[in-house]
RNA sequence: CGGGGUGUAGCGCAGUCCGGUUAGCGCACCUGCUUUGGGAGCAGGGGGUCCCAAGUUCGAAUCUUGGUACCCCGACCA
């Protein structure tokens, strides 16, 4: 079996039938591999002719367009509207702040030519010498810089604070190691980008977008998360702190889901942002910034897929329920279609988006195997003899349990049937993270319990180098330093020196 | 950037060491019939720049040289 598996190409799996899907465990040291498996099988992406990027197919746009659509509204809701800036910046923007720079310069795509020419030794086109740029131009890794050298035009006194502007965008980042929605060169994301008059204001608004975001992933990706601050190790490149919403794979390892950074007045004094204010005086405004990107894609597939495929939360799926017919002959099916028709257009009715699969190229058992790869929270399925019995066989996908109902009131057992998954997964995935959270207290324990992946609550002294021996010792970082929960001081595990609380330790994607 | 590996049909691969019929297998695709309550069966069919270039040879997927693309491990990074 292992064999089989070690000679299976991690590229272009299309082919491989969900059963060999399952023959590629989960817990197992082929995790990524079952991953990347998963996300071609399932339809979703695939790897494009593009080093790194990655092709978001038709299912698995929906998947992201629901949740933008979802986070657009939360974002609507806190006083937020969305803009567009552009996709090229010109260097020396990038070089004015910098830690940023420092962060990014070795990541960049870079513009330095405009136009091609025919090739005139031989077939094709080759770069125009002639055409070259006077200034490069950065492929946007982040938005900081093109953004607040246009927000100086923007604010001149404090009514025009505060400035809260969201874009939806692409960024690149020439990552060297990629893995599909978890880590490519091209990636989708949303970035805010805010203005405020005051420190605690913009302090405020970093902090109310994280719990934002933790709201977003507990409640519709149904993937518990932590909220912290980041060590300043981890800190986003020119921010004065990072806060970061942090969840646990269902591999033992921790994946950054989001975060929100406050950036003190750096960008403001980099790109010289100053607004007057109500007695006149000259200042530096205070920013955020804040962004979610494709990688929650990879957080979703992540925490609650098995081994037959995804696992949706019934939220963020393109469809919540599938409906596939099972028949001898076209009379037969003609009679079905009549019959489902109605259940169709009663769940219709309560706001539940339905598939009625009926097409007569692919058998039952296919369709079967297909939805349940594809993750569709509810199946019904309907045959000869529910017919006659005015029954429905409703499958249920997070615990591939299936029984059989009366037809009568089902639209209503399937509204509250997807409120019951979507509580569940979450509830399946918040007691998998509690199994694997534990607090740990001596270094040798240390690194034994790190072997295990999970979430290590320990106390340390606060030292980038303390931090910074554990990552080379143990492979391990510091995901977040908490912002709820338990806040007793205690003596770090290495150092033995104090500490303010524990915090959260892990190997991380 | 260092170490290793792979390029043969849409996809996955065998064949390469040891040169020699018409380059093969599985899946997918097309046609027909039978099937349909968990990825159907049989029969027939279509599809190839063997990564590119040069060389050796009567003859190259196979040997030699150069190039190129991709993958894995590391370094880097969220």
């Amino acid at each position: 079996m292992y064999l089989c598996i070690l000679k299976i190409k991690i590229q272009n799996l299309h082919n491989i039938m969900a059963k060999e899907l399952k023959e590629l465990t989960s817990r197992s040291e082929n995790y990524a591999q079952w991953y990347n498996d998963l996300v071609i099988k399932a339809d979703l992406a695939e790897n494009s002719a593009v080093r790194g990027c990655m092709v978001i197919k038709p299912y698995g746009y929906a998947i992201w367009e629901k949740m933008q659509r979802q986070l657009d509204d939360m974002f609507k809701e806190t006083g937020h509207v969305n803009a567009y800036f552009p996709l090229f910046i010109p260097k020396s923007f990038l070089s004015k702040e910098a830690d940023h720079v420092e962060g990014f310069a070795k990541e960049c795509a870079v513009v330095t030519h405009y136009r091609l020419k025919n090739d005139p030794d031989g077939k094709g086109v080759v770069v125009d010498p002639e055409a070259k740029l006077e200034e490069e131009l950065i492929v946007r890794p982040t938005s900081e810089t093109i953004i607040w050298n246009t927000y100086r035009n923007w604010i001149q006194s404090y009514r025009d604070l505060p400035l809260l502007i969201n874009q939806w965008a692409n960024v690149v980042r020439w990552e060297m190691r990629t893995r599909l929605f978890l880590r490519t060169a091209e990636f989708l994301w949303q970035e805010g980008h805010t203005a405020h008059a005051t420190e605690q204001e913009a302090m405020e608004e970093a902090v109310r977008m994280l719990g934002v975001y933790a709201e977003f992933a507990e409640k519709y990706m149904a993937v518990p998360v932590i909220k912290g601050v980041k060590s300043a190790s981890e800190r986003f490149a020119g921010a004065v702190e990072t806060f970061a919403i942090e969840a646990l794979m269902q591999d033992g390892k921790a994946l950054q889901a989001g975060t929100s950074h406050f950036l003190g007045q750096n960008f403001a004094k980099a790109f010289d942002v100053q607004f007057a204010d109500q007695n006149g005086n000259r200042e530096y405004v205070w920013a955020t910034s804040w962004g979610v990107s494709t990688r929650l894609m990879g957080a979703l597939i992540m925490s609650h897929s098995d081994d037959n495929g995804l696992v949706l939360p019934p939220k963020l799926a393109p469809y919540q329920v599938v409906i596939v017919p099972i028949y001898r002959n076209e009379e037969q099916l003609k009679q079905i279609n009549e019959k489902v028709a109605g259940i169709v257009e009663g769940l219709k009715a309560l706001g539940i988006s339905v598939k009625y699969d009926n097409a007569d190229n692919k058998k039952p058992g296919w369709k079967f195997s297909e939805y349940e790869l594809k993750g569709v929270p509810v199946r019904l399925a309907m045959g000869g003899r529910d017919l006659e019995n005015n029954t429905i066989e409703v499958a249920r996908r997070d615990t591939l349990t299936k029984e059989t109902l009366s037809c009568d009131g089902i639209e209503n057992h399937v509204k509250t049937l997807l409120d019951e998954i979507q509580a569940n997964i979450y509830q399946k995935a918040a007691d998998y993270r509690a199994s694997q959270m534990r607090e740990v207290n001596s270094y040798d324990e240390f690194k034994e319990e790190i072997e295990k992946g999970g979430f290590l609550l320990c106390h340390w002294d606060g030292t980038p180098e303390t931090e910074e021996r554990i990552k080379d010792e143990t492979k391990a970082t510091i995901r977040c330093i908490p912002m709820e929960g338990d806040k007793t001081p205690g003596t770090c595990m290495v150092t033995g020196k104090p500490s303010a609380q524990r915090v959260i330790f892990a190997r991380a994607y």
